[in-house]
DNA sequence: ACGGTGACGCTCA
DNA sequence: TTGAGCGCCACCG
């Protein structure tokens, strides 16, 4: 059955969301916190996790690259250990579900 | 309009 | 350092 059933509608504010996130580079991170922030709440950082769970566009938005605010893997709609993958293969290190020295790659946005 | 949900963040013990 | 609790916001039924 086609996966793609449900049309996913997106609000303008994740729309945004998504459109930060695919400008993350290879090899970067950034946290949802900064991420709602460029989105305009940065006390959003929920609902900017949420957004990225309606990512539709999978490898073109790489959401993979969006980590919490301690370093922490976080979610991913595949899992958490896909996710770990995708960093550690794009020359992030993890360690133990967490992101080694986050906040030296880290991607901001101001 | 209201209440519940969730890929979060921060504080406290 | 790790875990539990509370607060935040946007979205959905």
């Amino acid at each position: 059955m086609n996966r793609s059933n449900k049309k996913k509608v997106l609000t303008s504010w994740e729309k945004k969301v998504l459109r930060l996130v695919s400008y993350i580079p290879e090899g970067r991170v950034t946290t949802y916190k900064e991420l709602a922030g460029a989105a305009g709440d940065p006390l959003a950082a929920r609902a900017a996790g949420n957004a990225l769970n309606k990512n539709p566009y999978s490898p073109l938005v790489p959401c993979h690259r969006v980590v919490k605010s301690d370093g922490a893997i976080g979610g991913f709609a595949g899992g958490r250990a896909v996710k770990k993958k995708w960093l550690e293969r794009e020359g992030v290190p993890v360690k133990k579900g967490k992101v080694v020295g986050v906040e030296k790659i880290m991607y901001k946005y101001k």
